[in-house]
RNA sequence: GCCCCAGUGGCGGAAUCGGUAGACGCAGCAGACUCAAAAUCUGCCGUUCGCAAGGACGUGCCCGUUCGAGUCGGGCCUGGGGCACCA
């Protein structure tokens, strides 16, 4: 933008027009840029001593089109690597797409096409409108994760990963849509019931693959320590994630169980009947206020009594329809079921407590047990007082009185002082919790352990649209890896999505998945599971550093020079699971022998920028009168002048479908119907208030302030935009307006004061033209197409 | 429900150690210049009472510590992100 005018026509053209025009300024920049190849990252031997800087922003899903919401992200990026190039530093600054997922499949499934037509034609078009934003990214190293050429280095990791011990098989729950016989993501899920069959959704176990990532737990955590270029926020969230904790294993004795469950088991070995219940818990020290135990509605005990009580089996169903969210299980009510066992209080064998399944209870911590402990657990608490589950209260707050302190529907969960607990009397917290582990351990009751939150990955997804699993099923072998020559295994392109035919696409293809074992060369069959896409985003940071390899996924020279990333700017919401992935998977390819970086750290420093927010709009439901509405060239019925839709009512003196009925009866159409749906930006005029529908005077109603969104409409193109303003004032904007690491709003009075800047830099350099002239050499190297020429431009734009 | 973050004029924000709240900027309004517009320059710009001088209130809410709180402590409220199959 303030690069010298070399061309004296057109410098005169702009002076007399005395205003900056971006239509020609831009494109003749990004030609010059790309013709003199400024953006390529140089080899290492090129270098020659300069220092490198690995600057990347976090890779887009190729959704459809790019809007001002995210460019944002590539602008900080953008400004970051041009401003270490003027410095001197190599850069590698590329660009990609994390282009496998979900949303594929649904436009497979709603519009009948093809996820990779549609993916590749996604990225197309989002290329183009990144190349309008004038980013100097190195596009000569751009990759799809859904290339065959990306995916089967990833295939050939999964095998030496699997070699290495770091990939398993489990049963893990999935959410199971009954009427579609599908597996659902977590997002699908709506209410308890599958987005689309609106059917109950039920939970299921199914064989899945796993990577080992808690082999890892500990040094993730420390190297958490060393992170010092990661916000504060960032750090602590994995910390809480990875979430290490101390306390004890207990190991209650049964002492009855009901009948039929003695009858069932064996006489010798493992048993239900006869064996200790084990439950964690990081608070041992209020063991003489346990008053339950509440085992989760998938532990095996709660399991085997369903088989033979009814209740217990259709409580289990009933847990089993909130699915496997989290978020979904604590949020419902606290509800349980009495399982008519009883066991032996550690310290007092002749104290007996009653144990409940509950569905608060997540079978994935510990080991899917606890030990309710009241007065000191709201939920406890809450458990206990709807069950009539009698409790005392054993932590007195400091202050408090003993004989009058009393717990009824508030718990207190701070420290205190023990009392009402015989031997743990007028111990602290903390002596407390040490004196129980002693004495756990003395009766062999239990013992200190640790716990961690972190669990294995689980990779398995039940999908066309994701990287092969490279495994092969055979009766009499088992699970055998794909020969590495094998590779890649290659999705099918002749594949259907109609809705009716349920389940995998890879599954249910005639031919597939048929194929020999590679051990003994019998008949076996291919894994349908693909991968997780989180699995794609976890190395294409590495991939970067040696884009085109065929051979290997990279060069370890060359990524080891590159890595880690020095500067990795993305948004918050990618805190805990990408950057921890990615941070595992890194560790992995270190020890497969991958790469050299003894850190196992991909990315020495993080930036997360805010979110683009807008304002959303919606129509005001009415109805409107034929003269104020018409049909446009698609044939679609909007109100005159916008592009808003509208629903024909049926005129009265017809009763089929309004489709059917001829040009003249269509005419006939006494009513149309503005439902309350979203409207984009551009087709509201809100310089009124209250803000109506561009060209008319029908109110909208404006609503919350919130991020970009497809779903909500409320966004700002960027093509339109940058031929309306330019790129420039878009990326003055997104970067100007906040602080970066704050959301922005986007309005149009923010615009104008960007547009106004960037005028006001243009004739400031304008006038300087005019009034001193070019200073020769100085103003215009003499090599203009060189490095020296590019790097005085880009100097000038950091400045 | 649990973990993390943020709340200051019309807007973005500043106030680095607890010491004049609103620097600086954007938008807006008024004026100058201009045939006119744009650009530029000058002025005004938290709310409220007042002709004015000046006063009162004011940093999401409540309580506390302090001579003094946007800032420190406790308790909330609202909004946002994440919660392991959205990416």
């Amino acid at each position: 933008m303030l690069s010298c005018i070399n061309d004296n026509a057109t410098r005169q053209r702009w002076v007399n027009m005395s205003r900056y025009n971006h239509r020609e300024v831009e494109p003749k920049w990004r030609g010059r840029w790309a013709a003199a190849n400024i953006d390529r990252a140089l080899a290492p031997e090129e270098a020659r001593g300069k220092p490198k800087a690995y600057i990347l922003e976090m890779f887009p899903y190729p959704s459809g089109r790019i809007h001002v919401g995210h460019s944002r992200n590539y602008t900080m990026g953008d400004v970051i690597a041009r401003f270490r190039r003027a410095n001197g530093y190599n850069v590698l600054h590329p660009m990609g797409w994390d282009a496998f997922g979900l949303p594929a499949e649904n436009a497979a499934m709603e519009r009948g096409i093809h996820p990779k037509g549609w993916t590749y034609d996604n990225i197309a078009a989002m290329r183009e409108q990144l190349k309008l934003l004038g980013l100097a990214i190195d596009w000569s190293r751009e990759f799809a994760t859904c290339d065959a050429s990306y995916y089967k280095h990833q295939q050939a990791m999964f095998l030496a990963f699997w070699r290495k011990g770091l990939v398993y098989r489990k049963k893990q729950k999935v959410n199971w849509d009954p009427v579609d016989n599908t597996v659902l993501a977590n997002e699908q899920v709506v209410d308890g019931k599958g987005w689309r069959s609106g059917a109950p959704v039920e939970t299921r176990e199914l064989e899945q693959w796993m990577f080992k990532v808690t082999a890892y737990a500990d040094d993730l955590l420390a190297a958490i320590g060393g992170l010092d270029k990661w916000p504060d926020k960032v750090r602590l969230m994995q910390s809480n994630w990875i979430g290490k904790s101390q306390g004890a294993k207990i190991w209650w004795d049964i002492a009855s169980v009901p009948e039929e469950l003695r009858a069932m088991s064996p006489a010798t070995g493992q048993s239900h009947a006869r064996d200790p219940i084990e439950v964690f818990t990081t608070r041992p020290d209020t063991l003489f206020g346990a008053s339950f135990l509440a085992l989760a509605p998938d532990h095996p005990l709660t399991k085997t009594i369903a088989g033979f009580r009814p209740d217990v089996a259709k409580f289990i169903a009933d847990c089993a329809t909130l699915g496997t969210s989290e978020a979904d299980i604590e949020k419902a009510e606290k509800v349980g079921i009495d399982l008519g066992i009883r066991v032996k209080h550690p310290f007092d064998p002749t104290w007996e407590l009653p144990v409940w399944a509950a569905n608060f209870v997540l079978s994935t911590y510990g080991s899917g047990a606890i030990f309710g402990s009241p007065a000191g657990d709201q939920r406890d608490l809450d458990f206990a007082n709807k069950y009539k589950l009698p409790f005392k209260p054993v932590v007195l707050p400091h202050g408090a009185d003993a004989a009058t302190h009393a717990i009824t529907d508030e718990a207190f969960t701070g420290e205190g002082v023990i009392y009402n607990s015989h031997f743990l009397d007028g111990l602290s917290t903390k002596d407390a919790i040490a004196r129980a582990i002693d004495e756990l351990v003395k009766r062999e009751a239990g013992e200190a352990t640790t716990q961690w939150r972190l669990r294995d990955w689980g990779v398995s997804r039940q999908r066309y649209w994701g990287c092969p699993i490279p495994a092969i099923h055979c009766a009499k072998c088992g699970v055998v890896p794909v020969p590495e020559k094998d590779l890649p295994i290659q999705l099918p392109e002749d594949v259907t999505f109609e809705r009716d035919k349920p389940g995998n696409p890879l599954d249910r293809h005639p031919t597939w998945k048929h194929t020999k074992c590679p051990t003994c060369g019998g008949a076996a069959t291919r894994e349908t599971d693909t991968l997780d896409t989180f699995v794609d985003s976890s190395w294409y940071f590495a991939r970067f550093t040696d884009a085109q390899n065929e051979t290997a996924p990279f060069d370890k020279k060359l990524a080891s020079y590159w890595l880690p990333v020095d500067q990795y700017v993305g948004g918050v919401e990618h805190a805990v699971l990408h950057l921890l992935y990615a941070r595992f998977f890194t560790r992995a390819m270190r020890d497969c022998g991958y790469l050299d970086l003894p850190s196992g750290e991909p990315f020495a420093s993080l930036f997360t920028q805010g979110m683009v927010v807008h304002e959303t709009y919606r129509a005001t439901r009415q109805v409107l009168k034929p003269p104020s509405v018409h049909q446009d060239q698609r044939g679609k019925w909007v109100i005159r002048g916008t592009t808003v839709e509208v629903t024909p009512s049926t005129p009265a003196a017809w009763g089929g479908d309004p489709a059917d009925v001829d040009r003249a009866q269509r005419d006939a159409f006494k009513e149309f119907k503005l439902p309350p749906t979203w409207l984009t930006p551009d087709q509201v005029d809100s310089s009124s208030r209250p803000p109506v529908i561009m060209g008319t005077d029908i109110p909208v109603s404006v609503g919350p302030i919130e991020k970009m969104s497809k779903s909500k409409k409320n966004v700002v193109d960027l093509d339109a935009f940058v031929t309306d303003f330019g790129a420039d004032v878009a990326r003055w904007f997104v970067l100007s307006d906040s602080p970066p690491e704050r959301d922005v709003e986007w309005t149009a009075s923010g615009v104008k004061g960007a547009w106004n800047f960037v005028q006001r830099v243009w004739s400031l350099t304008e006038d300087h033209v005019e009034k001193f002239g070019k200073q020769g050499g100085s103003a215009s190297p003499p090599a203009a197409v060189g490095a020296a020429h590019a790097l005085r431009q880009l100097t000038h734009r950091t400045i």
